[in-house]
This record gives structure tokens, C-alpha cells and sequence, in this order.
DNA sequence: TCGATCGCGGACAACGTTGTCATAGTCCGC
DNA sequence: GCGGACTATGACAACGTTGTCCGCGATCGA
């Protein structure tokens, strides 16, 4: 095994071209490209010249130049996220990737951290760079500045959000069928005093969320209480700040259901060794969600599921598929460990 | 707020060029050219009608067409890891993602699952559309492919192992170090059977930490014993299994090691409920693992450390550096937590 | 033996953009 | 009124690749 050296002296080498691929095998450029095309009616002695000087120069066909002449497909996806930092979505990101791969695509991936500007900035550099298609979480409600690249077959499928002003394919899950939902569960151990932890309002999720919650305590025969509701904070300090609220008025909230991981996880940390805990259900599955004490009870969703549903939507519109837009909702599954279970 | 149709009727629209933007603003397709850009030198009444035209037509600029013009830079770099879904590589995503927006880049990922061959694939398709960069987490020991793209110019930087037959630029964390420091923290609370379970021998880590389990037992004088390493497991069951042979032969381990975050999280479910737990300290740090019972006692190294210093030294040789290939090395820190604090 | 066919290879244009250079018009000072 | 400097604009080529079309020699069928 040799070890070969990284930066060289030599280093403002030309990258080769067919046409030095060309010169070097002594056949024309057009020859080159049917090689390397491996398109038919090419002598086999030709071809391994062609091959050999390949090889030597090492050329690699720039497939920008390829894209630009063919006019088709770049073999890429753009995806615009929140963090791709956040398990949730790197989950989602390498369930897009996978379905991506297998249609042969490249995924090219933006984070947009909740800022409608850079979203929108992101979504366009992805359309000067021609991606095939894009995937876009929403981080803003308006996206009328995707017309004219829908227009121009551009197709775009949100996930997790809807779009605030197009009509598209949209993937989601059931926030408001899941908060209910876990509500009921909670009313069922006999709690009348349930709070609400959400992110800020005008994200989508949290609000549908909030929205959900409101209808379990309907559905429950639970009243619905304002002041048992916090939304916005997000961040450590803030989450405890508010969970110390809740649980000390007057009339204290002993349950507590939390709108997404990040949250859940900041208030557990905020409960850890608190006597009183509150009972408590999260909204997202998490890793290690089994193993704490109490376990945690969740509403559980796949964001594997979430990303390939997408992915697979916006692979079939590329396929020609011009049926109506779709929107598709999944589902969310109570999963119960222990956290949710324990009476008032 | 219009809700504007997303799939027209009139689909196949063609995507406007410079070429329809200067016809409809009557002028050249040169001084559209010059508006897009910024260039001086045009009359803001031009400007003016070639950007209503612009906006008129929906017009985008084709970066394909761009790069290849310029043949500079294509404002892209890749990024080859194992696995983006993992939340150690999402990290590592997220910091690369962070400083490659700062210089203008975008981040393309892919990834390879250990498979060699599936990195290589993807670092050339990477190639093929001229990143400007490289970024790799390396599945396979060799790397000679990528010397004549490495010779053409483009930067390598490897990250979390080390390339098997090039010199280039590398980041890594003190594996041997971290996994030494473990065993003399287990030996420091009396332990003198303790157990290593890693990964597959030919991953680069998983030897590495091997190497410095051993040189801890060296260190601390305790007897190193080959039947107290396992290496290999790295799914429930096999990690479930090694742990019983482990904690239930003759002379029993009463610590372990665990060699990285997954295996770390398999162990723990497997010794969830069990009444005699051995003491256990994890390489890579997770989310929570203070929550635990007992908190998790870990080998913390920071993925957005590491991401940002592969990141910034691609960028520094994009910028220009010249010198040679440096070899970073992040500290790993104990955090200990209880989990590796019990007596035996 | 002659025309038709086939296998192989090349010349040329085009994809959408930008760098270079040219040109027509305007304005200034003397 | 004229040279020169400057402004605003355009014509053209080129980036690296591929699609179209054409040519040349060999082989084949009648």
C-alpha cells in the first residue's frame, strides 16, 4: 500500500476534459462521450484506448456541463429543514435520502432554523442550482414565491406543515387527533387540571397542537383552563420558568403535556428530582423515552415514515404523476410508559 | 391572501433564459446579464424594465450555466458520513451545514453505511459534479480514488477517522486517550475485571478504542483479558448477548466499556431492570444520559467540534492554505455522571 | 459487380451563462 | 468644432458536454 501524497507541488492542474481525454487516446471528443456514455458502435480496441486515457488523465465528467446540455434532470433534491441537527429531522433527512437514492437522486439539504427569510432563500438557491424537486418543511405561511418555479415543474411537496398560500402535496401527522388523544388518556386516570407546554403559536405544529388539546378537553369532559397554558417558551430556562408556574398556582395543574421533543426534554430535566412530578405526556418519541424513570409517555410518530411518504410524493410527481395534490396525514400512537399513568 | 394553484393545466412551460428576459425588456441579453449581477454600468431605466421582465417571466439564473461559464467555484460541498440519520453525524451535519452557509456554500450529504463502496460511489458522484470540497467520514480503508481528484484541486478533509492511503487533512478525537481515561476512572473506584464491548475491529474507532482500553489496563495495572472483549455487536441482540457472557462467566466483569453511542444505548436496555448492574462508562456523550438511573458516566466529545473544525480547515484550503495536511485531534472528556462511579 | 447496409468515427451546433471587446452616443474643455 | 473621456449597450466566443447528421470503408445480397 502506498501512501500518496495529498497536496502537491503541482497543484493548479487543469481538470481534464474530453478533449484532452480525446487528444491523449487520438479519437475525437464525440468518441469519448460515447464511451463514457456507453453508447453502442464503438470499436472494443477504441474503447479501451479511450478507457486507458481516462484512467490516466482522470477525467470525470462534469455533469454540470452534461445537465446544462441535456436541459434534463440535475439528479437532485433539495430538502429545507428546520435543524438538521434535531433527531427528528435528521431522521427525516436520511429517509429522504434513502428513497432519493434509489431513484438515482442527490439530496441537498438547507436549515432553515424557523426563519421564513432563509427559507425562502434556501428553497431558491435549491431552483438556480435546478434541483428536480423540493421538499420543504415551512418555516414561514407564505410561499407564493414558489410559483413561478412550480410553474416552470418545479414539484414541491411541505412536510410536517402545511404551505400557508399554494396549493401542494402536503405530508403531516395528526397533531390535533394526538393532543386529544392524550388528554383523553390522561382524564382517564381521573387528572381534571392538565396543562398545555407549546412551542411559540405561529408554528404550525404548535398550533394545531394547542388546537388539539382543546378538543380533548372538551371530548373529555375537562375544562379547558387559559391559564394552564404556556406557549413559547422552548429553551431551557424558559420551559422550567413556566413548568414552575403551572405547578404552583393556586389551583395547580397535575398533568402536563408537553408539544414536541425539545420541550419534553427540557421539562423533564426541569422535573428531575422534583418530589410532586406532574404526570406527563410528550408529544415526538425519543430515544431512551423507555428507559427513564418513570418512563416517558408519548405520542409517537415516524419520521422515517414522514420523510419516505414524502419523498415517495415527490418521486411520483417526478414520474409524471399529475393527479391533484395530495395531502396526506399520519398517524399518532399513544404510547404509554408510565410518565402518563400515574393519578392525580 | 390568494391560495394560487399549484399543478397548472399549462405545465410543460419552459423555464424562462436571459434570453426571453432580454427579449421581453427589449434589450441584450448582455445587459440582463449585467442587471442579475450587480455589474455597474446600466441605465436604472433599463434595469428597472429588465427586472419587471425578470419578475414578469419567473426568470431564475441557471447555476449550472453559471459555473461552467465562470469554471469557478460550484458554491458546494460534500459530505460523506456513515449515516445521517445517527444524531452523532447529524451533529456533525448541522456545525458543517453552519459554516459552510457563512462562506456561501451549500452542503450536499450522502450516506455510506460503512459500505466502501457506496462511499467511494458517493465522494465521485460528488466529484462528477465538481464540489468545491470534500468531506468524509471514511467506511473503507482506501482512498487512493480520490488522488487524481485531489490532484485536480479539490480539498479532502477526513473527519472522525483517518483516510487509509492519502495524506490529507484530518479530524479526529482522542480515542485511545478517551477509552484509557475510562478504564483508570473504573479501576480508581476498584474495579479489576472490566469488560470492553466494541465495534467491528476494522472500523477505525472501534480499534482505536480497543488500542486504548488496552493501554488503560496497562496503565492502571489491570490484567487485560481477551475474554472480557467483545467486538462486533452492535444491534440489541448481540449486545444484549455479549453483555450476559460478559457479566456471568467464572470470573464475571463487574464494569464495562462501551464502545460508541449506539452500543452504549443497546447496553443500557439490556441492563435496564437487572438487579446487579456493572458499573458502565460509553464513548460519545447522548441527549439525556443525565436522566438516566444512574446517570450515565460518558467519553463526551463534541460532534459540532468536530464538524465545524473539518469545515473551517476545508475552507481555509479553499481560501488558499497551502501548507501541509495537519492532523487535528479534539480532546475527549469524562463526564462522569454515577453510572461508572459504583464499587464493585 | 453494384447498390444497399452496417459499423465506426468525426464535424458542428447547441444548452445558458459570462468575459472580452467593440461601438454609438454624449458631454466636456479648449 | 474637435479630440478625448466616458457611459450605456451589444456582438461574439467560450465553458464541457451531447444530439444530429454526415462520411468512409467494409460487408452482404442479388
Amino acid at each position: 500500500m502506498t501512501t500518496l501524497s495529498a497536496i502537491d507541488p503541482e497543484r493548479k492542474v487543469r481538470r481534464a476534459t474530453m478533449n484532452d481525454v480525446a487528444r491523449l487516446a487520438g479519437v475525437s471528443i464525440k468518441t469519448v462521450s460515447r464511451v463514457v456514455n456507453d453508447e453502442a458502435g464503438v470499436h472494443p480496441a477504441t474503447a479501451d484506448r479511450v478507457l486507458a486515457a481516462i484512467d490516466q488523465l482522470g477525467f470525470r465528467r462534469n455533469l454540470s456541463a452534461r445537465n446544462l446540455r441535456r436541459g434534463s434532470s440535475t439528479g437532485t433534491v433539495g430538502l429545507v429543514l428546520e435543524d438538521v441537527g434535531n433527531p427528528f429531522y435528521s431522521g427525516v433527512t436520511r429517509a429522504v435520502e434513502e428513497v432519493s437514492r434509489l431513484r438515482g437522486r442527490q439530496v441537498i439539504t438547507g436549515s432553515s432554523d424557523e426563519d421564513p427569510a432563509r427559507e425562502r432563500e434556501l428553497a431558491l438557491e435549491f431552483c438556480s442550482r435546478r434541483v428536480d424537486g423540493l421538499l420543504i418543511v415551512p418555516a414561514g405561511v407564505q410561499h407564493a414565491y414558489l410559483v413561478p418555479e412550480m410553474r416552470a415543474g418545479t414539484p414541491v411537496v411541505f412536510l410536517d406543515r402545511p404551505a400557508g398560500d399554494v396549493v401542494a402535496d402536503t405530508v403531516l401527522v395528526d397533531n390535533v387527533g394526538g393532543t386529544a388523544e392524550a388528554v383523553r388518556h390522561l382524564a382517564s386516570f381521573g387528572h381534571r387540571r392538565i396543562a398545555f407546554l407549546g412551542d411559540a403559536p405561529d408554528i404550525y405544529t404548535a398550533g394545531e397542537r394547542l388546537r388539539g388539546f382543546r378538543e380533548g378537553c372538551v371530548r373529555a369532559g375537562v375544562r379547558f383552563d387559559e391559564s394552564l397554558v404556556a406557549m413559547g417558551p422552548h429553551d431551557a430556562g424558559s420551559v422550567r420558568a413556566a413548568l414552575h408556574r403551572l405547578t404552583t398556582a393556586a389551583e395547580p395543574a397535575t398533568a402536563v403535556v408537553t408539544g414536541n421533543n425539545r420541550i419534553t426534554v427540557h421539562a423533564l430535566r426541569a422535573l428531575a428530582g422534583s418530589v410532586a412530578r406532574p404526570a406527563l405526556v410528550g408529544f415526538d418519541d425519543f430515544e431512551l423515552a423507555d428507559l427513564l424513570s418513570p418512563p416517558v409517555t408519548v405520542l409517537a410518530h415516524d419520521a422515517s415514515a414522514l420523510g419516505r411518504a414524502a419523498a415517495e410524493l415527490l418521486h411520483a410527481r417526478l414520474d409524471g404523476d399529475a393527479s391533484p395534490p395530495r395531502r396526506v396525514v399520519l398517524p399518532v400512537r399513544l404510547v404509554a410508559r408510565g410518565s402518563g399513568e400515574a393519578r392525580p
